[in-house]
DNA sequence: TAACAAACCAAGCACTTGCTTAGTTTGTTG
DNA sequence: CAACAAACTAAGCAAGTGCTTGGTTTGTTA
């Protein structure tokens, strides 16, 4: 059986139920527009150097109507992360709906991250990764939960491949040393190079299964 | 042939050599301990949030007194990556003439690289990974020379690891994959845990090799 | 079209930032 | 001990920061 991806139509349908679910904010709206416009600043410069006249800038609006819409530029910031978990956790999760194996399931949720970091919709998962420590306490806490709840797919995942020898090492490590190559590829992985996104993705599968073992 | 780790000795003689070359500033010094004290505050606050106030505090000395030893704030976190290149670029050379084979060598290079950046005198090897995008211009250029020289041992070994079917992974991409997992270590891995050092390179060395193969 | 709320503007306040400057202390060397 | 340089202080400036405030525009609904 091979992999089922994830298409692009399937990924419509489940933002739009998203959105009507009131967990996701739509991105033609004046709060997604600001979101947007944020997690790309927040992306490229880092959250410290962007300022909020720069955020006001990219929307096109003075620096001072933001305010009307988030209480403070670190609000900003927890709903860019709040929005980025809530997508790819149901994108996670629909993908392995498509597939039945555990090595494809494992072959889905490697695809899925590295779409979630690499492609437009996810810009804002690298400023998950990589703003964490901007996050205040108290934000950090309510963003931490969902975090939890993200890594579980995966590592239910990666502990039921461990009991059939499909990986030979502590899925607890072999997550966090897959969250960091992953995580990672923002830094050098261009879309439009010779190496695409499933090639990366099978070669990541690759390291991580056991091949001693037929699969 | 078991693999040979670079003890304490070795590695204290080659700093003192790299001090007297001139390369390495000496850490007891006034500007050693201002490069120290910058390092551990870019390190945990990260170098936006990090004030000259903050540094100075750390030091026990006036913020402006800083400006006697470098120029601006910018000027010290180019020191601090160039510090941690040059340190760890050695501390690589040496640990690979210890080794012959290329396992062992690869081995070697995976080890140095999780110590560089999890142990105290690796918190500028984070730095370096981490505050990449907070370098100017004309400092990133500098740099970029010496990580490129420090990349290229990696990718030799790499390579003729390749040849011999000791790795099945393009080396470019295997050296970003592992480059991703080592430095994420530094926001998970807690030394004096269950899991040594030891054991994390064994298990990303076994990531990384062709287990297909009998090595 | 009256009433209302959401979205936004224009101006600026209070505070923090990196860095400067003029002068003092400390340590070293002929 | 005289001479000098390295290391540091004390005070503050100019620019930039997040956010506030009072008011205006825009769009929607009864």
């Amino acid at each position: 059986m091979p992999y089922v991806p994830l298409n692009d139509s399937d990924a419509s349908l489940l933002v739009k139920s998203l959105i009507d679910d009131g967990l996701l904010v739509d991105e033609s709206s004046a709060k997604g527009r600001l979101l947007k416009a944020s997690a790309e600043l927040f992306k490229s410069k880092g959250y410290d150097k962007t300022t909020v006249r720069d955020i006001a800038n990219q929307v096109g609006i003075q620096s001072g109507s933001i305010f009307h819409h988030y209480a403070s530029k670190q609000a900003i910031l927890c709903a860019v992360m709040e929005q980025a978990i809530i997508l790819n956790m149901a994108r996670l999760r629909l993908a392995l709906s498509l597939n039945e194996t555990l090595k494809e399931q494992l072959h889905a949720l490697i695809l899925s991250e590295l779409q979630a970091i690499i492609l437009d919709n996810g810009i804002a998962m690298a400023v998950l990764v990589y703003e964490w420590r901007s996050l205040e306490n108290e934000n950090k806490q309510k963003i931490l939960e969902l975090r939890d709840e993200y890594e579980q797919i995966w590592l239910d995942i990666l502990t039921q491949a461990h009991h059939q020898q499909l990986i030979n090492t502590t899925p607890m490590v072999l997550r966090k040393l897959l969250t960091g190559a992953i995580s990672w590829t923002t830094n050098w992985y261009k879309p439009h190079g010779e190496l695409s996104i499933d090639e990366l993705a099978e070669m990541t599968l690759a390291l991580a299964i056991n091949n001693n073992l037929k699969n």
